[in-house]
DNA sequence: TTTCAAACTAACCAATTGGTCCAATAGAGC
DNA sequence: GCTCTATTGGACCAATTGGTTAGTTTGAAA
């Protein structure tokens, strides 16, 4: 009944439309819904083809199946991720404002775009198996490394941030820090009994993050050791 | 095969074993692993009772349906996670000592059970509908939450750790930077193309995770904002 | 020893699911 | 106008899946 696209003869209301891309981009944003929802095998194709108001025929026109359009929706979320990370403003930045920054944008990415996480957690509960088979991916992390390298170099050298960061663990514990948090919110509500949805505590949340990393980073490094490695 | 539990009639080589908890309970082991590899809408029920060498009606005997087992198995990782907790020995030490401790010890129990994450993240996919069913669930934190407030304060009093930590924000965080460097192992190996599962990269995380919680405690609170929060 | 509920098995079923076949229609470029 | 190909329609299929029916075995109380 939704007046988007209705397929019908020649001078009728709704004339069929003619756009495979747009079409093929109506299913993949179906799908991503459904997939990000549910999962992989929760998924129903039967679903997206209602979603994205196309028959069954035309689904499997353009893509071969449940899979190869599972692995198109997986790129188009890395995708996101990089475009959204790509536009962080960091250069020339003061490097605690630069990080502080780094750390609230990656955590609004997640808050903006909930489906990568929904997408990433699958993916690894099938242990990578269909990234493997994606060429596409191996870029997302290039320009950003190349942007945190940059700032804890700046921040080392100006002597506010310790050495020897290494920055794969640390743009590993920024984006924990918020992805956990939201990727898990509803075990987390239920064991602590607090809502952990709504604006106020996204904004602690966030303040949370960018206080621990920044401590981190300025702190001295090995601040205590009285203890022997445990077992 | 295992010879574990042999039911023993008189005398004879393979008798048929009656007892009731040891076969739920094999079920509920057989459940598990498929449940954690597979998530929910994944995991087959034949899988199951191949694993654990029953019948079908065996299973639907001692659980009524595929969902009611899928949620035993859920408030049974709980319980893994609310013991394995409860062993942490923390009274007594000195607040910095326990509090890496707590650190060491949190990551490692998402090591050793790695079904714990699995199970966590598919319920999460599922927006915790089942754990909503579930009573038991609720007891969890609250040993936790007595001993982190207690070395909180302890290391308050002695002028180590900063004041005003929030308890549950910063065992959320803990818990962050394992468990995330974990569940999302597969496609971070991608991205940094970097082997994260070989036991030094898993000890360095973990010196990582203590580095960070500390110099977080340990440091003064809101070590630099010279930037207005930024929209 | 008898008895009976509980533990157990094998075969079976109805519904769902990803995917296909066949036929028809129509827009866009040549 | 001709010809691709995007598009629809719907019947159809084989395989799979969660779940059931009908019946057998067994331990232990009475």
């Amino acid at each position: 009944m939704s007046s988007v696209t209705e397929g019908k003869t020649k001078d009728k209301g709704k004339p069929r439309i003619r756009d495979a891309i747009q079409t093929q981009d109506r299913i993949l944003t179906a799908a991503q819904a459904e997939f990000a929802r549910k999962g992989y095998d929760g998924a129903r194709v039967d679903a997206i083809i209602a979603r994205a108001k196309v028959s069954k025929n035309l689904l499997y026109h353009h893509f071969r199946s449940k899979e190869e359009l599972y692995i198109r929706v997986l790129e188009r979320t890395y995708e996101t991720l990089r475009r959204r990370q790509g536009d962080i403003p960091i250069a020339g930045l003061d490097p605690v404002d630069a990080m502080k920054r780094l750390c609230e944008d990656t955590f609004q990415v997640f808050i903006d775009e909930p489906d990568v996480i929904t997408m990433l957690n699958t993916e690894n509960l099938h242990r990578g198996k269909h990234i493997a088979k994606s060429p596409i991916i191996r870029s997302l992390y290039d320009r950003l490394s190349v942007s945190i390298r940059a700032i804890l170099a700046e921040g080392e050298k100006q002597g506010v941030f310790r050495k020897g960061i290494d920055p794969v663990e640390l743009y590993i514990s920024i984006s924990a820090l918020g992805y956990f948090y939201l990727s898990n919110r509803y075990t987390l509500s239920m064991i602590f009994d607090r809502d952990l949805r709504n604006p106020a505590s996204i904004e602690r949340r966030k303040a949370h993050i960018v206080d621990m990393i920044l401590s981190y980073l300025t702190s001295d490094g090995e601040p205590a050791a009285t203890l022997g490695p445990v077992a």
